[in-house]
DNA sequence: CCTTTACTACGATGGTTGTCGTAGTAAAGT
DNA sequence: ACTTTACTACGACAACCATCGTAGTAAAGG
């Protein structure tokens, strides 16, 4: 299965939030963070769609595109990857360094005690 | 400050865990993981070393490297970049995708627990 | 002194990614 | 019918990354 790229992910990220979207609908939306040209989000959507990471079906004269894959499943393998790359597979690794930080709010810290104690059951 | 990249963090680790090494003995350990050319190890290193993610001093004929940027620091910034892109800045949702899909050990899960108590205070 | 060996320097290449420009086509407005 | 608009298809391109080949240079061994 091909991963998505870094600006994949930015076109996937929004179509996970909103189910499907046209070309026009996510461009507007990629260009409320940065600048980038309507045939850039329009090729990037047909090579994603090639890929089989997007689905198109016709409407009208355009084209509806829909996520194929699913965000939980993509997200949890690039987070592998990372790990691997980065932490030498070592979870708890990357979990230290995440909290050691010192830059975690006390509102998070809470949602991660929250979670934990959601799993332990 | 330039972030390394994938292969050049291959090269990071092994000399954030051995200190200093000569191109050779960095060949020689990432070859025990995957075949790769003498002089593609050497141009990484030298094009590290411009780009100042390593130093390097001569030894005979031959130059010992050493890493310039430290390794927590590194994978801080790698790490937020990930966090960024990948889950939209949001720490605790990474936690939950790390802790949620992929299977925890009761072991690691201890240690994530001791972890956060001691951050606590 | 000559040959082999050990490093190094330099340049070239192929693949991927992200970026557009141009041009075609169909619809919609006038 | 003609012009404008809205999408789409196609291809080109620069940047970057990882990879290596070739050739130079200096040391070491005979």
């Amino acid at each position: 299965m091909t991963t998505p790229t870094q600006a994949e992910l930015e076109i996937l990220n929004i179509l996970w939030g909103m189910g499907e979207l046209r070309v026009q609908e996510v461009h507007k939306q990629l260009n409320e963070v940065r600048p980038i040209g309507y045939t850039t989000t329009l090729k990037m959507m047909q090579v994603m769609a090639q890929k089989g990471l997007l689905a198109r079906q016709l409407d009208g004269r355009s084209h509806i595109y829909s996520p194929v894959i699913q965000e939980s499943t993509t997200k949890n393998k690039l987070l592998s990857r990372f790990v691997d790359s980065t932490f030498g597979g070592s979870r708890s690794q990357l979990l230290m360094q995440l909290l050691g930080n010192a830059k975690v709010s006390d509102e998070e810290l809470k949602e991660i005690k929250d979670f934990l104690a959601q799993i332990e059951e």
